[in-house]
This record gives structure tokens, C-alpha cells and sequence, in this order.
RNA sequence: GUGGCCUUAGCUCAAUCGGCAGAGCAGCGGAUUGUGGAUCCGCAGGUUGCGGGUUCGAUCCCCGCAGGCCACCCCA
């Protein structure tokens, strides 16, 4: 019973597995760079305005997820955690004019969002997602450059049997009809609804195709589906971005009733699933484009597209799986038990660690023994012996892993380490 | 936000019918005072999540709260 704890919902990544995010998020850098998407990072918080007005006042994040800010003051502003990215790093494109950049621009991002949900295994209230959105460009061909980047996330963060979904969810060209037809097509079984659907057969129909309620099912497999209403524009981009997919070997399932969880999502969505072991969190990325977005949130009318990954569910999935790694173990460590000698060990450390060499020291007093006993546990390839009489540079270098020791002069000792760090790691 | 299950040492878990709270791992220290991973011995570690109630007596039964998990809701 600890005086204090993280609050509900957040968690200290401790050592090993703040080692797996590290690693995630340098598959993320790597894959950014090589894709032409630069860094960008924006408020933990904006206007709260910025979220209810991009992402839709009747969704679920705004209306009963979002982290709101209370003010300090009666005219001090109302602010709220970044549920998202998307949002906010619209803002900054029209804040500071990007539109005059070179289209599209290409930005990502690597942080914590916030939503105040009911915690569950892989959904907490903080946390972390590398975003990826292309502004000013208007697809299709984009669409499937992004939605192939995050498939090659996945298996490049040891991922295999990631599936991919797609649909396209229309624009305002031919979206507010269709949801008219659904909205309509429910009505008419509107008795057999329970009482949350038949709320949202108001305030959005959409919504009602991805229920789970079970007494749904069938009325879900005989809804008009939108695939089957977009406008011509709409139904040639999606046929092109399919035709890219399929290009790029792409493959993914087609699924009529994603619709997605925000308001601004225009066109193509996709999200990224894996059957989780039991009862994990299966949505493990997912994104879309959003035409209506950038002018909604005061610039010109401009085309994006963008997903966000949610690195905690991958994580949790390599866990699960027994694929993520721990920390690399150092490349020696410096021990002896001589009391006169430890002025000596740390020097020698602080030496080889100039040398840009990982190696810890052991400054405690315990018996060599138990030293070597921790070394090993370590995982270090070597142990360093300084004993008395090592000022003049005499050292025992033993290699942990076959069983071999030697003396060595202190001057050669960066060195030796050095060689054997790098056949050790192209070996 | 709704319903259900769970909470004992740092971690994973025991404790018979309500009768003095235990083990493994991890940590620390030893094993004729200087050589290792799974050898042996020992030490330390607990207000049994928190607060009430019932009882001579509660880890155990009842209520509330908190946290975790599961299914919804929803999503990353």
C-alpha cells in the first residue's frame, strides 16, 4: 500500500519496457526518415475548441473521453489534452501558413495522447502513438504511400499477421445521402433497437454499423453499404487507391462497416487489427483522410490523410508474443574487491566510457566472487579484474562466456574491448 | 458511463471450518578472509489495497471506497 501511485489509468514504463518503446520509436524515426516525413511535436494541450470542432462534438472522444483543463480564472481559457494528433498539427499548418510550403507536407509525430476512458489492458488514459500525416495532397496514390507505411511498421517492429482494413466512407458529396438511407433503414426496425442504438440513429447513424450488439447482426448485413453509394469521384478514388495497394502487394480486407471514430475522416479509412491472444485491444492503429479538415479549422480548403499507431498495443503484443528484447547487456565490467583499488575502477570505467565503450563498474564492496556472479548475470561478455597492484597497469581481462582469462596492460585494455565489441557484433 | 471477477512480501502465489500469515524468485550476508550464471546456509522484507461492520477472535463473512482485469461503450 504505497502512500502514492500512478494515477488510474497511467503507468510507469519502467526499465525493460521503456527499452521496447525506445526501440519502436527508432523503427518509427528510421521508417519517417526513409518516407520523407519530418518531426514535428505540438502542445500536450490546446483550446479545447481545436478538438470539439475538428474531431465532431457528438463523437466519443469530445463527448465523454476528452481530458478537460479547468480554468483558473472566470476568463481564463478552456483548455484539454490532445486526445489525438491530427488536430493539433492541423492547427500548427494553418497557424503558421504551411500551405506555402512544398506540398504536400509530410510531418510525424511521437508522443502521449490523453482520453479519460474506463482503463482495460492496452487502453489507458495516457498514452503513446506515432503519427503520420501528408497535408496538401489530395490521392489517391498517397493514400496507399501511407497506408503501406504503416503495414511495414508493423513487421519491421516484429509484428507478422497485421490486417489490414479499408473502406471508404464517402464525402460530402455523397455521405450526407447515405446516412440519410441508413439512418432511414434503421428507422424502419427502429423497435428492434436498444435504447443507445436508437439514440444514435440520431445523432449518428454511422455508428450503429459497427455496434457488437448481437441483435444487431442481421439488420447489419442487410444495410445499404456505403461502398455501394459514393459519388463517382468518390468510388474512382477508392478504386484507385485499391489499384495502388495491389501494386504495392498490398493486402487488406474489405470492410464495409468501418466507419470510424472521428468526425473529419473524408474518403479513405483504414485501421490496422491483429487477434489479440484473449480479449486484448485488436485495433492497433488505424487512420484516414480528411479533406474537410484544414478549412473546418480556419485555412484554405486543403486534402490530407494521416494514421496514428498506438505504441502501447504493439508492445503489449510483442510481450504477449515473447518477441520483445530486453536492454543490451554491457560489454564489461570493471570488478575487484581490493578497497585500496576502487579509485582505480572507477578511473578505468570513466576511461573506457570516454572511449565510447559501455562497460559498468562494480563500486561495491562484495567479494569477487559475487562480483563475477553479477557480471555474468549482466550478461557482460567480459569481466575486468583490478587488484592490488594495478596502479602500474596490470589487469586480468576475462571473457565471461568461454571461460578464458588473461593478463592485460591497462593501456591496451580500450582496445581489446574495442576489437572484440565489433566482431561480436558482426559475429 | 454499465455489468462482472479480482487485490496476501519488490514479483509470482500458498494459508484446512473464522483460530499466532508461509514458500519460490529477486535483494543482502556467509560457506577455512581473491574467480561467475541453476551448490549450501542464513538475514531482511507484511497494518493481508483502504475504511467501516459482524464476532471472544477476520486474509477468510457483510457494506463502502480505491486500484487492476474482463465484457460492453469505444478506440490506440
Amino acid at each position: 500500500m504505497p502512500t502514492f501511485r500512478a494515477p488510474r489509468g497511467t503507468r510507469d514504463l519502467l526499465p525493460p519496457e521503456r527499452a521496447v518503446f525506445g526501440r519502436l520509436e527508432a523503427v518509427a524515426r528510421d521508417l519517417s526518415r526513409r518516407y520523407g516525413y519530418r518531426e514535428m511535436e505540438t502542445p500536450l494541450f490546446e483550446q479545447a475548441a481545436v478538438f470539439e470542432r475538428g474531431i465532431g462534438e457528438m463523437t466519443d472522444v469530445i463527448e465523454k473521453e476528452l481530458f478537460r483543463l479547468v480554468p483558473r480564472s472566470e476568463e481564463g481559457e478552456v483548455w484539454a489534452l490532445r486526445p489525438e494528433a491530427t488536430a493539433g498539427i492541423v492547427r500548427g499548418y494553418v497557424q503558421h501558413g504551411m500551405h506555402t510550403w512544398p506540398q504536400p507536407v509530410k510531418v510525424s509525430l511521437i508522443g502521449p495522447m490523453f482520453r479519460y476512458d474506463r482503463p482495460q489492458a492496452g487502453r489507458y488514459r495516457q498514452f503513446w502513438q506515432w503519427d503520420v500525416e501528408a497535408i496538401g495532397d489530395p490521392g489517391p496514390a498517397i493514400d496507399a504511400e501511407l497506408i503501406e507505411l504503416g503495414a511495414r511498421f508493423y513487421r519491421e517492429a516484429g509484428l507478422d499477421d497485421v490486417l489490414l482494413l479499408l473502406n471508404s466512407i464517402g464525402d460530402t458529396e455523397c455521405r450526407p445521402a447515405y446516412v440519410a438511407e441508413l439512418a432511414a433503414y434503421f428507422r424502419e426496425h427502429a423497435v428492434q433497437l436498444p435504447d443507445l442504438e436508437r439514440r444514435r440513429l440520431e445523432t449518428n447513424p454511422l455508428r450503429l454499423l459497427d455496434s457488437k450488439d448481437p441483435s444487431l447482426a442481421a439488420l447489419q448485413a442487410r444495410a445499404p453499404r456505403i461502398v455501394d453509394r459514393l459519388c463517382p469521384a468518390c468510388a474512382e478514388h477508392f478504386g484507385a487507391v485499391r489499384s495502388h495497394l495491389d501494386t504495392l502487394g498490398i493486402a487488406y480486407r474489405l470492410e464495409p462497416a468501418l466507419v470510424r471514430g472521428l468526425d473529419y475522416y473524408t474518403r479513405t479509412a483504414f485501421e490496422y487489427y491483429r487477434e489479440g491472444a484473449e480479449g486484448q485491444q485488436q485495433a492497433l492503429g488505424g487512420g484516414g483522410r480528411y479533406d474537410g479538415l484544414v478549412q473546418l479549422l480556419g485555412g484554405q480548403p486543403t486534402p490530407g490523410i494521416g494514421f496514428a499507431l498506438g505504441l502501447d498495443r504493439v508492445a503489449l503484443n510483442l510481450q504477449s508474443s515473447g518477441l520483445a528484447e530486453g536492454q543490451r547487456p554491457p560489454l564489461a565490467v570493471i570488478v575487484g574487491a581490493e578497497p585500496a583499488a576502487t579509485a582505480e575502477r572507477l578511473k578505468l570505467a570513466t576511461a573506457l566510457r570516454a572511449e565510447g565503450l559501455p562497460v559498468r563498474a562494480d563500486l561495491s564492496r562484495r567479494k569477487l566472487g559475487r562480483q563475477l556472479e553479477g557480471a555474468a548475470r549482466d550478461g557482460a561478455h567480459f569481466a575486468v579484474i583490478v587488484a592490488e597492484g594495478s596502479e602500474n597497469g596490470a589487469l586480468q581481462l576475462k571473457d565471461l562466456q568461454a571461460g578464458t582469462q588473461r593478463p592485460l596492460a591497462a593501456v591496451d585494455l580500450a582496445r581489446e574491448l574495442r576489437r572484440a565489441e565489433s566482431s561480436h557484433r558482426h559475429g
